[in-house]
DNA sequence: TTGCAAATGTGAGGATTACTCATATTTTGT
DNA sequence: ACAAAATATGAGTAATCCTCACATTTGCAA
């Protein structure tokens, strides 16, 4: 990102909107933002074009959003907030573990799903690993995710030791993003592969196992 | 990365120095990034701070490396070779499944400490997600090694479907990364905790189960 | 040694782009 | 109707990557 130091602590808080106009702006904002990075990706994106491509002058963006990064971060938080309900939805009820085996293989073939159909999505979680603040983002997220599952897990093993359930769901998750990540960057059937043989490791791993 | 678009090719390339007195330099030059990327991260680093540091003008920055991102490659360039010897090396002689074992095992932790100790190292491989460029070496040096661990399963597994094992050893190998660099990034006891539960799932999926 | 071409060295300046700020306009509450 | 708060504007500032025209050094053949 240009002119923005890398350990720069997380940018200033700027007033959110109050009013039905500047909402509606913020809103036509984001999208262009969104557009753009589908485009090209968040690194090309440039603040002028999403002012001008959302009718709005680079004064007005800056209004609500106090750097670059933070557009990308409203977008990012969007998707989270929105998979968080997905996931814990299709992890609430499960109780046995052939319900885990189907909800877990279900959320991998959504996430993975997701990723190959949204440019946006693919490219903001990209940076994650360079943007110090998107990171914490996804790790504080994928924690809560793995949280659901960990839950799961000590419903179906109550003996074992909880911060070791724990864990392992948490490296299970980080694993899963790792996989699907991997799996878009190298050619479709590759990918395919690679997010089954994922999947089998996965559930491996978390199913108790059988005689 | 400061004026560079994200869907650039590959930078054009330059001369390789052929003098003694340039090959110091560049020397010199790689040095120098290395130090200011272990004080402040890549994207910190300023091509005029390299320059200065290196005691050298801009102008000769750019005889050698034709952009910014060129001299990170550079960097990790060097340390992709140095570990794919010592990966080759280490599971050359391997024929069982403990020898397997104890060399993976072995693999992980130098792999973990590396990146615990090597601020460098850890900063150019954070930056893999967001640079195509970085990514693609970084995948190519990930099914090197991979192919490495391929081979090892394909002795132990003569039975065993050759291209389902070399999509494990991938998928293992880049969970592997993953789970690194995800070690590194929380606190150390939760990074060790991670690290271990890593070390078991990839066993598990690596060696040939027993009755 | 001398001369010349190729390699190397230099740093002021061009070009791009994130971001600021003084000022103007619109909305809200009374 | 009025003032204060919120919002809008865009020319200008600052930071930084990278180029290029020119200077210097090195390798080498005559």
């Amino acid at each position: 990102m240009e002119g923005t130091a890398a350990n720069e602590q997380i940018a200033s808080p700027r007033k959110a909107p109050s009013q039905q106009r500047s909402r509606e702006r913020v809103e036509r904002m984001l999208a262009a933002a969104s557009a753009l990075i589908a485009e090209q990706g968040s690194d090309a994106m440039r603040m002028g074009e999403v002012a001008e491509r959302a009718g709005v002058s680079i004064g007005s963006l800056y209004q609500f959003f106090p750097d670059k990064r933070a557009i990308v971060w409203a977008l990012a938080e969007r998707y989270t907030v929105e998979s968080q309900a997905c996931i814990s939805e299709a992890l609430k009820d499960v109780t046995d573990a052939e319900g885990l085996g189907r909800a877990f293989s279900e959320l991998v073939d959504i996430y993975y799903g997701l990723f190959l159909a949204e440019p946006v999505m693919r490219d903001i979680w990209s940076g994650t690993q360079a943007d110090k603040t998107l990171r914490q983002l996804e790790l504080a997220d994928s924690r809560a995710n793995a949280e659901f599952l960990s839950a799961v897990l000590r419903r179906l093993k109550p003996d074992a030791d909880a911060e070791a359930l724990e864990t392992t769901a948490f490296l299970v998750w980080q694993m899963g993003e790792a996989a699907v990540r991997l799996a878009i960057s190298v050619d479709r059937q590759e990918g395919d592969r690679l997010v089954a043989a994922y999947k089998r490791m996965a559930l491996r791993e978390l199913l108790p196992e059988e005689g």
